[in-house]
DNA sequence: GTGATTGCAAATCTTTTGCACTAAA
DNA sequence: TTTAGTGCAAAAGATTTGCAATCAC
């Protein structure tokens, strides 16, 4: 699995980022690619975002945040990851790599796109093209406290 | 990827399968149980049964569709299948098995189990079993036709 | 200024729940 | 009968949308 590497970006990086995806750099876009590109990768929820903003003195409304986060997605600062129907994760390792999912708890842990080796695959149909390949590992029982 | 080999299951069958659930035969269950059974491997969700149903004459209330979804899901009669956020697929097929995935109309395909080959892979953490390995093909492009 | 962005509240969509009614055993 | 199962309508979540107010440039 993999260890939470950073992606540290100093908020002039922040502020580049944010330009070069057309993004005008507002107060709620920085205050949230802040939280969510300061520290490790990690897995949130539009809630959870929205709920740390508040916790940081910052407010932001919730659809604010949805609007920001598919934003992000559609610019690639960000990944969707679909393992719960009805509950949306975004991820901030936009790296080729896949996940452990605790059923029990909700808890997404990241597993780096070389620990799993896909050695036979079968052909996309027709004119198909692969977008992209979501291999999601789910897991009982006691999880690894976050 | 899996030719829908049929599991058709003749109305005896039907009972013996929710009998041995410990489901209690009514009618609504059997006429459920009949379109989910009764040909090809399927993938469908709720409200797509539920107009199926309609369709073919039988009243059932959404949320009947919904509880038998789910009591089926429990007994093992079916899988669900998360690939979009905010829907939920249930599988008639419940062998080991992946699945493509057409972004552009939401259709899923199933990959049969020996297609594909996942030759590394992490331990899963500590105590944690691993419940499920899903995979999924993400396309984008010309879907074949269903 | 001007157009992009935000906030709010209402709307939408899927799924769940409470409870009186119906049906299987 | 007795208890499981069903239908309906309301509730609950997550997410989106419309539109006036606000902010970045």
């Amino acid at each position: 699995m993999q260890s939470g590497k950073s992606h540290l970006r100093s908020p002039g990086d922040i502020l580049q980022c944010l330009r070069i995806a057309g993004l005008r750099p507002t107060r709620q876009r920085v205050a949230l690619a802040r939280l969510l590109f300061g520290g490790d990768f990690r897995h949130i929820t539009a809630e959870g975002l929205h709920g740390e903003a508040a916790g940081h003195g910052t407010h932001v409304s919730l659809a604010t945040v949805y609007n920001t986060l598919h934003q992000f997605t559609a610019a690639g600062l960000l990944q969707e990851v679909v393992v719960d129907a009805g509950r949306s994760y975004f991820d901030t390792n936009v790296a080729d790599h896949h996940h452990f999912f605790y059923e029990d708890s909700g808890r997404l842990e990241d597993i780096s796109g070389q620990a799993v080796t896909i050695s036979a695959l079968p052909a996309p149909p027709d004119g198909a093209q692969i977008a992209r390949i979501d291999v999601v590992i789910r897991l009982r029982g006691r999880p690894s406290e976050a």
